[in-house]
DNA sequence: TGGAAGATGACGCTGTGC
DNA sequence: GCACAGCGTCATCTTCCA
């Protein structure tokens, strides 16, 4: 079900060994027992021997990962599964292609897993091309993984349990057992039925904890160790955690070599450009750039995501891997209007040929509110305000920079100054009247984000300022998205995640792209309601298909609404940022996040409608 | 008067650029 | 090495209203 990459399943290894091989460290290493040495397998070692002798309950923790699958795979097929087919479904349940696993096993017979498995990572590797050619390949790989997965868990000699998987009617712990079979831990099984429902294919369920997976791994870089394998009890050992488990990756890299060195590789950071105008902005700067986009990432339906730019590190080589390993577009929403908006965009849409969103937004603060040219002091030198918040600064503060100011007879002391531009900087405030440097009103929030005025109106000003601050820049987005405007000359159906108050419509309608059928999946029922409004608003003839939870877009919806409207054109959405946000002291804990793994849900979603319109 | 809703301010860390 | 920016979260305080 994996859209574009066998290579994703086959990344997805190794921190699966690597867990094991923790296991075995933990198990049976002795304290002194560095890196080098959990990282050198000895496949011959006496756990594995014991292994073979050991039920697969009491296997779990101490053997290697294929072992350990194997060993539970054995078990839950023996009465009536041949050797080879479970040792095809073992390794086909780690990902590997039927293919590669028979062609494996031709060249060492059934019997040595180890040889097997050596040749399937060495399979791996080579797999790891050019995008051009990894995709070409990948393509015919993921169809089969898409389309057919449960087909490849099947052979002639399938067990019962396999042939219920197949038939998606397996009770929770029939899911659990059959996808620990496959290699999973129970724990990630288990968090991956809560979160995408009993019902869910066990396809599904596979991608989502290969998701999981992915976030992990990229969070960890090179690190074999996960964090809670190593007790820190304050912020300070924090630092000191980073340190190690750095110089274990030093040791890691070293030992692994070339293989490690390509891995490396793989993770190293989406570099942010200077200036941040990605493919070129209007009026400005154009980038003569030619891209080539992998055959697995080109439409139907093209796909827009966005979310901000400055994430923690690995986060965007991570998204970029599972939207087919497009380089993602970093532009600053300072070309555009007058607030800055640093945001990065994956898309397989066409760049060139755009054109902006008219009338063209002022990109000068004075300009954009021409009321506050009279009052803004000399040594206030912005001409552009930092990245629109969800939240503002308060009326005490106004009222503090008010005083301070009242008590200087002329300009203000330099200590004065600095502390008024601290804030008017932090909290984006503009001068309003007389020693007056207020927060702006979401009116104003509005404008500068494109949104029409008043387009939030109604709702409380908390809550229409953390919509905007969640929102589309719209003329950021109408730019990258005008490319539209010629391909779909008699309108458009899209399908919006995470849509927040309608910013990719609004961007779409104000290009005169007509929205045809837009099913709109949004968490927030006053999100909702924006743009429901707005939809009645702009006398929209089309269809508009409101969803409360991304969970709820499952295969089936898919399937009903491409029927029923032929399928989508464009799959847009920007995945919460919550978790990647540096403004988050809580809870910046990257693809991981409580909110921002909802990006797996981008990545399902896309899948599941590329696979279908494919068909 | 008490509960709900809104407003306020303290909070940490990362990555980038100079 | 420093300054700066950053689609946030949470506990507490304040205001509103029945």
């Amino acid at each position: 079900m994996v859209s574009g990459n066998i290579s994703f399943y086959l990344h997805l290894k190794v921190p699966r060994y690597v867990d094991v091989e923790d296991a075995i460290e933990t198990t049976n290493m002795d304290d002194n027992s560095d890196c080098e040495k959990s990282l050198s397998i000895d496949w011959d070692t006496e756990d594995e021997l014991e292994i073979e002798s050991t039920p697969f309950s009491s296997a779990v923790g101490s053997a290697t990962a294929g072992q350990e699958a194997f060993a539970g795979c054995g078990e839950a097929s023996s009465s009536n599964g041949s050797q080879t087919s479970r040792v095809i479904h073992h390794f086909v349940g780690m990902g590997f292609s039927k293919d590669m696993v028979v062609r494996a096993m031709e060249e060492n017979g059934e019997n040595d897993i180890e040889a097997i498995l050596e040749v399937l990572l060495t399979y791996s590797a080579i797999e790891d091309l050019p995008p051009e050619e990894e995709h070409l390949s990948d393509d015919s790989c993921a169809s089969k993984v898409a389309s057919n997965y449960p087909d490849l868990l099947l052979d002639e000699n399938s067990s019962p349990v396999e042939e219920e998987s197949t038939h998606y009617s397996l009770d929770k712990d029939g899911t659990i057992s059959l996808l620990v079979e496959m290699g999973y831990q129970a724990e990630e099984v288990s968090i991956a039925i809560d979160r995408c429902g009993v019902d869910t294919p066990i396809a599904e369920l596979s991608d989502f904890i290969c998701a999981a997976q992915m976030a992990k791994e990229a969070d960890f870089h090179l690190i074999d160790k996960p964090y809670e394998n190593i007790e820190f009890s304050s912020q300070e050992k924090r630092k000191d955690k980073r340190k190690i488990l750095q110089e274990e990756a030093w040791n890691v890299k070293r030992t692994k070599g070339i293989e490690k060195e390509q891995m490396q590789e793989d993770y190293e950071e989406c570099r942010l450009p200077n200036p941040m105008i990605g493919f070129g902005v209007p009026n400005g700067t154009w980038c003569q750039v030619r891209r080539t986009l992998p055959e697995a990432a080109l439409g139907p339906p093209y796909f827009y995501y966005e979310n901000v730019a400055l994430t923690p590190k690995g986060v965007w080589s991570t998204i970029s891997r599972f939207l087919f390993d497009i380089a993602p577009e970093f532009v600053d929403s300072k070309h555009f209007c007058a607030a800055a908006r640093k945001r990065g965009y994956i898309h397989n849409l066409p760049i060139h040929n755009r054109f902006q969103i008219l009338p063209a937004p002022p990109l000068k603060i004075t300009e954009a509110f021409p009321h506050t040219k009279k009052w803004w002091p000399s040594w206030d030198n912005r001409e552009q305000l930092n990245c629109l918040l969800t939240c503002v600064g308060s009326a005490k503060l106004t009222e503090r920079i008010r005083n301070a100011l009242e008590k200087s007879v002329r300009e203000p002391p330099i200590h004065v100054k600095k502390f008024i531009m601290e804030q008017c900087k932090r909290w984006n405030l503009i001068w309003v009247g007389k020693n007056n440097a207020a927060t702006i009103e979401p009116e104003e929030m509005e404008v500068l984000m494109g949104f029409p005025v008043n387009h939030t109106r109604g709702f409380n000003r908390s809550e229409r300022f953390k919509a905007l601050g969640n929102a589309f820049q719209v003329d950021t987005v109408g730019y990258h998205l005008s490319v539209l405007k010629s391909l779909f000359p008699g309108g458009i159906n899209v399908l919006s995640l995470f849509s927040g108050i309608g910013g990719a419509e609004v961007a779409l309608h104000r290009l005169g792209i007509h929205l045809n059928n837009v099913v709109s999946v949004e968490l927030s029922e006053s999100c909702r309601t924006i743009v429901r409004s707005w939809w009645e608003q702009t006398n929209q003839k089309g269809n508009l298909i409101h969803v409360a939870d991304v969970q709820e877009v499952t295969a089936e919806r898919v399937a009903e609404w491409i029927g029923s409207f032929g399928g989508f054109d464009l799959v847009i959405g920007g995945s919460p940022c919550n978790n990647l946000a540096g403004r988050n002291h809580v809870s910046r804990d990257g693809l991981e996040g409580k909110h921002s793994s909802l990006f797996f849900d981008y990545f399902r979603i896309l899948d599941l409608v590329k696979s279908m319109m494919s068909q």
